[in-house]
DNA sequence: GTGGTCTAGACCACC
DNA sequence: GTGGTCTAGACCACG
């Protein structure tokens, strides 16, 4: 199976942080199962057209975070994470994106309810884009 | 007076990005008013505690938009701008905050549900603290 | 009988390695009779839940420093080794543990006595548990 | 200043092991005061005869470990450890070498005696070496 | 000047 | 086959 990740090379955002995102929310969500074994290096350089040494960087961080484990001249394996520790993850990082679009609608004095009125379409938006690709309902 | 700007020389957006952004609300906002003059270099630099080329590259990045002017020998003034092209970039800025939240959110899978109750409560907090500080007044 | 060798997969230290340095001690403990005859690749890979590959390294690696020698399709026999040489192996391996210890020691500072007293220290904690765990006497 | 480290290039060691090894005691010891600023990257580079990116790999995982700062654009600087850390680690460290030698001995069924002995030795050898280099007096 | 990212390619250690 | 280390050199972002 090959892993859904999709990098832009001419984003400002450094490729080795758009893949560690994606692999992040991938085994955060469970999508990338505990124990499962990670393509290898190579395997996966040649797929997101990108060198070998920035997916070893990729592995080696989320290693540092304990998402993953390589053994050498095995491979990289996925390391489970706690449902408590996910829902933490999940509500920490959703509210500080959050946070970050209030604080600049009000530095923009727009008022609450103009950003609750476009906080709505674009969940309207999102929602119907996510139903579409991934399948899963959300409520 | 001076100009009300804080920046953390420790956070990991770079100085030069959190002036201009700061500048750019206050400009947009009608806080500099148009046509006023903005402390020299030298002056904001030595407030700000950083480099006199971080503040020229504020300067120029913000007059390659078209909301500074430099006058050779004169100063540096704030260029006004029309009430039309305020509210767009409001919404082109806000909307775009809201768009990056909400799919992060749907991609590590909470309901749309989940996602209205935090924005409810980030408004909260947020709304009460910019009432605060401020002043102004939010629906 | 079964080896007493016990290998942690997940340690730092490779496979290979653990496995060689346990069979080395047994060996020149004595522990592995000279003459007798080891258990096959295959055997001893399925009893260490590792690749045969690992294990035809570790015998030829120890059949290279003389402690193990191969018969074609007769099977892998220990070689003896002299007395003289067994302690000489014995205080050149402690030795350069202890030196390294000590170095390690040196270059944090410690004083002589604080080293003297975690040695002492340690020297009993282990003492207790290889007392209770082999049966050999130690003065 | 140039910051005392050695490097041997056929060490089985990495290189990068062996200069965050040093960094890091030079840092634990307060021997790189806090708050002040490590070489370039390219310089200590240049100095150790290795490639820049070996250094800024270094310097890298010294941040991860909370013990350097980085700054784009400015450099790179020392962070204080507490007192308490430090000696923590400094126990710690030298604690689990000792274990690992007196553990050593104990497989090769020297006695509790035998150990001790030789322990003397390396201390009187080794304090003597590190007196004659460092100058501090170690009781 | 500083650090940050990425490349291509080599060689080694391990299973 | 796997991952681990290191190289030389390029280009960008920052102050």
């Amino acid at each position: 199976m090959r892993i859904p990740i999709h990098v832009s090379p001419d984003s400002p955002e450094p490729m080795y942080h758009q893949i560690e995102n994606q692999l992040r929310s991938l085994i955060w969500n469970g999508q990338l199962a505990a124990g499962s074994l990670m393509p290898s290096i190579r395997e996966l350089a040649q797929d997101l057209a990108c060198s070998v040494i920035t997916i070893r960087r990729v592995y080696q961080d989320l290693e540092g975070e304990g998402l993953l484990r390589t053994k050498q001249g095995t491979g990289t394996f996925v390391v489970g994470v706690s449902e408590e520790k996910r829902s933490g993850y999940q509500m920490e990082t959703v509210v500080k994106a959050l946070e970050d679009a209030v604080r600049t609608g009000f530095r923009l004095q727009c008022t609450s309810e103009q950003l609750r009125q476009w906080f709505e379409q674009v969940l309207a938006e999102q929602g119907a884009a996510d139903a579409g690709k991934g399948g899963a309902e959300h409520a």
